[in-house]
DNA sequence: GCTACTATTAAGCGAAAGGCTATTGCCACA
DNA sequence: TGTGGCAATAGCCTTTCGCTTAATAGTAGC
């Protein structure tokens, strides 16, 4: 019996998964944890099978929740269930542990089909997700101090207003947008925040 | 009884909404459609008191759907249910004829209550829903020709680019950007490009 | 038929952006 | 104790942006 512990916020997607889940005979919904907090305490408690992680959750994103589950439980199985299917959120989503990583446009069959498998000690991505991800392996990372700065390019600061907000000459601000370009593939500015919203780098709105 | 139609392409969506819907007493899922089409046909044969509409479908925008049904029963009552919260999003719902927005973080006790008011004739807006339409009514609205130059702008496009895609000389692309810029209150065209998809006006990747 | 709005072209100007190169200091890793 | 990566500064040069103003033409509403 594999005994799973869903891991939303939404009351919809928690009942949306474990009604199929519960119909299944060879697994079982042992709890549902609507916050990143519960998802640890409950996993203790639990110690399940298998954790199904939504990545956006209120007080910390879903990765975070399962790095510090891995943290105390190197042995821990999760598989994402998410939206968001940037390279970003599926690069931070392997490094944080998870063995399978799936878009909420999966169909039943393919969700149980990968429960059944990360559960099992295998892997699932499908081929999309292994793409993005390789994707994003062959990229240069950004730095902490590019990131800050990408951060600001995305909320439409202009370099003078860069300058400002971070106390640096126009000469670096400059130096750094040009690696960030660089690093990004971005044609300039206005593509590399696109792209970094895309790619799930900077979230909006945040 | 409240018979309801919900239109949802993931199947734990539909789920986490049936399940609760059933086990109350006056309310009844009668039909489930998972693509704008499905949702048009099943409409038509029941004629749900109220149609749960998606935003995002994979044939069709959720609010053309919801615009398709009500040329043909002008009476229909809808509750947009969606992750989008965008202006644009919320404008566009409002006009294509929903009674009601949620965003999929509502909890189930304001579901319900929304689709009881929705489906008796009232309306149901939360208070920032309400405040992202009226700042959306607020703007002089884009023209064609200007949602079309800022979809080129947010796929990363200079304005040497734009002049080879649409054929059109240096000084026009720059004076419809500067008039972008100014009805959307951006301070460049980063910034445009950054507010044109937290606003809904642009989806990437489409 | 007049008015208003939109689309288009155009020229010119100052500011901003982006590419390039050179230099310094720091820290971690071998 | 190098060596390499990161952060920061600086100057120069070219291109791109964004603003302004002016003028023409089509089209939809009144």
């Amino acid at each position: 019996m594999i005994r799973v512990l869903i891991v939303d916020d939404h009351f919809t997607a928690r009942i949306g998964l474990s009604v199929p889940i519960n119909g299944e005979a060879d697994m079982k919904v042992i709890a549902e944890a609507s916050t990143g907090m519960e998802a640890i305490i409950l996993f203790r408690q639990h110690q399940p099978d298998i954790v199904i992680m939504d990545y956006r959750l209120p007080d910390m994103p879903g990765v975070e929740a399962l790095e510090a589950i891995r943290t105390e439980f190197p042995k821990v199985r999760a598989l994402m269930l998410t939206v968001y299917d940037g390279e970003e959120d599926i690069y931070r989503a392997v490094n944080a542990g998870a063995h399978g990583y799936l878009t909420k446009s999966a169909e039943r069959s393919e969700l149980l089909k990968a429960l059944r498998l990360v559960a099992t000690g295998s892997a699932y991505f499908p081929a999309e997700i292994i793409t993005k991800f390789k994707a994003r392996e062959r990229r240069k990372p950004l730095t902490d101090r590019e990131l800050e700065i990408l951060r600001l390019i995305v909320n439409g600061s202009s370099n003078k207003a860069i300058v400002a907000a971070l106390h640096m000459s126009m000469g670096t601000i400059k130096l750094h947008v040009s690696i960030i370009l660089d690093k990004m593939g971005a044609s300039d500015r206005t593509h590399a925040a696109t792209l970094a919203i895309e790619r799930g780098i900077v979230r909006l709105g945040e």
